[in-house]
DNA sequence: ATCTTTTTAGAGTATATACTCTAAAAAGAT
DNA sequence: ATCTTTTTAGAGTATATACTCTAAAAAGAT
């Protein structure tokens, strides 16, 4: 593997467990063992390497987010959808955690996302559509529906963000388990299950109780106010 | 008014503005035309002054998150909920954009953060259920409303995110209007609607068409990909 | 009027960070 | 085998930032 792939990994990796906001270029470099002035032969500057990492972001969730053209869509795709869509969260979590700074510190990224959020409310739009089509969702009145994707998309970005702030440990490794994110998936399909006709809910509900986790509060302890 | 009032208040406004991280303790001090000493000598720190700020939000929430206990509720209620909540956010909008830095440097936050969240959710549940006995709402099972009362709160501390994330330029006094604000209050409204009795939703309806503002996606401009 | 406490200014400092520059080593081409 | 290009190390730098320290001014108490 090239050094400059290499220096995109770790740069993720990083980045993922402590923050880019904790992460400086000579971080990285020592983590890699290399020097800073190496780190600088293959990247202009930090923004760059976020660039390229958000970039390939946007290719995952682009290449996944798209309504088969062969068949009519069926619940299972949902399901589909949202594992593809929260592991993706998982692998890139950095991005949507300090998403505030990395767009006030990058014009390009900032561009950049605005058109890949458009892009993709749209393409959450369109999967309903389909799914209107294909007789699983009632159908709904194009404001209803972009309200919907915009619902969607509130719940998914904020999901991990969430799960950071109510854990009690800094170390957000033992924190954020898979079976946690993955509850994220039962809170979109608790969203969704209302719209479904009647016939296909209790299927989606038996789909969804495999997404159930229920130790993410951590605590059950008394609030102070009430 | 204190000079230690005064140094909260201009804090929050630089902090709305710029975003925490992009001000520093000189920066206060100089837009108060004070020296950074004397800023030390009231706060012992940068962090002490946000927590005071956090400090007065959680007080705020606190006061209005209540169901009314000498009469059953209604819906207007619910509408002034969000009204305040939307307010609020708008107020104290650094919190929610800088969450994941502030909770990482701030152990006491952090811990007081998680409480609160905890708090809120439990109040929103509370808000749900009294509604179901004033027959407002379908009457539900516990897990049920739990999910509503975390999909509301994601869908409610993200939208101050979106909105600036979506908007194209950096200045966020144009971008983020009263009006866009208000549209946070529509899209929750969305996702409450299909749960109430068939009598009160056009109500509801009627209530909600006066957040409603379509100006949030700038640009109807082509996406890039499909 | 004098003493004490609070508030302020302003210069200064340690530290982290993003990034630069130069020279040498390694790799590749012919 | 020699030349050229790519890659690397490592020392160094400008800058911002959070915060400290000291001395003087202002305010308050009796």
């Amino acid at each position: 593997m090239k050094t400059k792939d290499k220096i995109v990994l770790t740069s993720l990796e990083l980045f993922n467990t402590n923050g880019e906001r904790n992460v400086s270029t000579n971080h990285i470099a020592a983590h890699m063992g290399m020097s800073p002035g190496n780190l600088y032969y293959h990247f202009r500057n930090k923004s760059d390497i976020i660039y390229e990492i958000f970039k390939n972001y946007e290719l995952l969730v682009d290449s996944y987010l798209h309504v088969p053209s062969d068949r009519p869509i069926h619940i299972h795709d949902l399901i589909s959808y949202l594992d593809a869509v929260f592991n993706g969260l998982w692998a890139y979590r950095f991005i949507h955690r300090d998403l505030e700074h990395l767009l006030s510190s990058d014009e390009r990224l900032r561009d950049d996302y605005r058109h890949f959020t458009l892009r993709c409310l749209e393409g959450i739009q369109r999967i309903i559509l389909a799914m209107e089509k294909s007789a699983i969702y009632r159908p709904m009145a194009e404001q209803q529906r972009k309200s919907k994707a915009l619902n969607t998309w509130l719940i998914v970005t904020n999901w991990m963000t969430y799960l950071k702030s109510i854990h009690v440990s800094e170390n957000a490794e033992e924190a954020l388990s898979r079976k946690s994110i993955q509850h994220g998936v039962y809170l979109v399909l608790d969203y969704v299950i209302p719209y479904l006709y009647e016939d296909k809910r209790e299927l989606a509900l038996e789909l969804q109780e495999k997404y159930r986790f229920d130790g993410i509060a951590p605590k059950p302890e008394l609030s102070k106010a009430s």
